[in-house]
DNA sequence: TCAAAAGTGTTCTCAATACACCCATGA
DNA sequence: TCATGGGTGTATTGAGAACACTTTTGA
């Protein structure tokens, strides 16, 4: 089989666009690069391919490696691939898209890893095409954030509503009616209320919820749409 | 810059799931190869992409040479990667999917190069993961009818109603009413009737329409959303 | 004259939106 | 007692869904 080695190779990398969200901001994760090529300029989180694993394996590693998070909502975004978008070695790079819960944990270990969070409408100039990454990835989850619930992937597992729609206006850069909002979110009936309360935010203090995964999952093979 | 040379290089393929509509049915582009490997089989329509073009070039690249067309819609769907998912060698395939007008020439260019439309839910059994793809752009198509008029750029310039419904009756699998679909279509203001009636369908002839592409565009610009 | 597809309007239901006040609490 | 954020209800509007008959014409 002559044919395969006529054939052009490519370096294959993933860069990953990881979204958190903390204090009323969403935010990005971006990284500190401390060797080269590109040292001290600042990246997403990425990574060459290795021959032996899948790109959703590679992107898994170094979700691992720079969170300490297994089992976080990722997907793919598109791939680059113009011939010049690495000006030393041709690369095509596969992106994907991140949801993570932030917290003093993951907080620790980013920073011990060099990688900072940063507002999203503050991202800094990053190399080659990540920030034209970042924006395509911001587009995305706005568009999949009207069908979707994915909204709680970012939030603790513990919510309130103002949280939740906090989190809401900051996806669709846009303020919502908070009772509508609300009725709205209960109706789809995958959020259950708890017996406690927050009150770091009010002296009321607000009601805790939590997402119902599996009634979630119920009414998602019924091809029930939740167009928030 | 040793770094990169350590890493992995891998073969980079595209496929293409090329839809057209004909006859009433949504059908599927299939090429019976005639090398090896898998000399004799089905697969998509696909080729390694060359070092000097992108993923994008190189599918449009095979779908000029397998149609003859060019500037036809055609987005990205998603990588295909799995270490294992070419049993031969390790290659990664972007997959791609497109939509087209077939029409008589087409046809011809398809026969000569050994291709054929198969009706889509009469897909045969297809090299490597090829079915999966198929399966994955059919519900990528799907989502994005929704929400955008694609339907369009499977008809011919000119077209009926009646077939426009007959349309987006094959992308849903299932029957729409057409007192309500006509009044949606209409309402969306982006087709325009012409003075002449299609009689090949039926005895009174149904009038011909065809599609605003500048008053599309200026909608969408206005977040216009089109859903069908 | 009849078979076959094209074309047309109205009613009902439900979801989206707009909008303003009271509640609970710690400072 | 007051400032702060949390929580609630209603009226209006518009879009989606259901539904049946007339029109045209070639065979």
């Amino acid at each position: 089989m002559d044919l395969y080695n006529k054939k052009d190779k490519f370096y294959v990398a993933v860069d990953c666009i990881i979204f958190g969200f903390d204090a009323g901001k969403l935010k990005l994760l971006v990284f500190n690069r401390k060797i080269d090529p590109f040292k001290n300029s600042l990246s997403l989180i990425g990574s060459f391919v290795k021959i032996g694993e899948s790109v959703a394996d590679a992107s898994k590693r170094i979700l691992k490696e720079f969170t300490g998070l297994e089992n976080v909502y990722m997907k793919e975004l598109k791939t680059y691939s113009s011939v010049d978008r690495d000006p030393g070695y041709r690369c095509i790079s596969v992106a994907q898209y991140a949801l993570i819960r932030i917290n003093a944990n993951i907080k620790k270990i980013v920073e011990e890893k060099g990688a900072k969070w940063c507002e999203i409408d503050r991202v800094p100039k990053l190399i080659l095409d990540h920030n034209q990454m970042t924006t395509d990835a911001l587009n995305r989850i706005e568009q999949i954030a009207k069908h979707k619930p994915v909204g709680f992937e970012l939030l603790p597992k513990k919510f309130t509503i103002p949280k939740l729609q906090a989190l809401y206006e900051a996806i669709y850069r846009r303020k919502l009616d908070p009772r509508n909002f609300r009725k709205k979110i209960l109706s789809f009936d995958v959020i259950i209320k708890l017996d406690e309360k927050d009150r770091t935010s009010s002296k009321k203090g607000a009601y805790l919820y939590k997402f119902d995964h599996k009634r979630y999952k119920k009414l998602q093979e019924l091809g029930y749409d939740f167009e928030i």
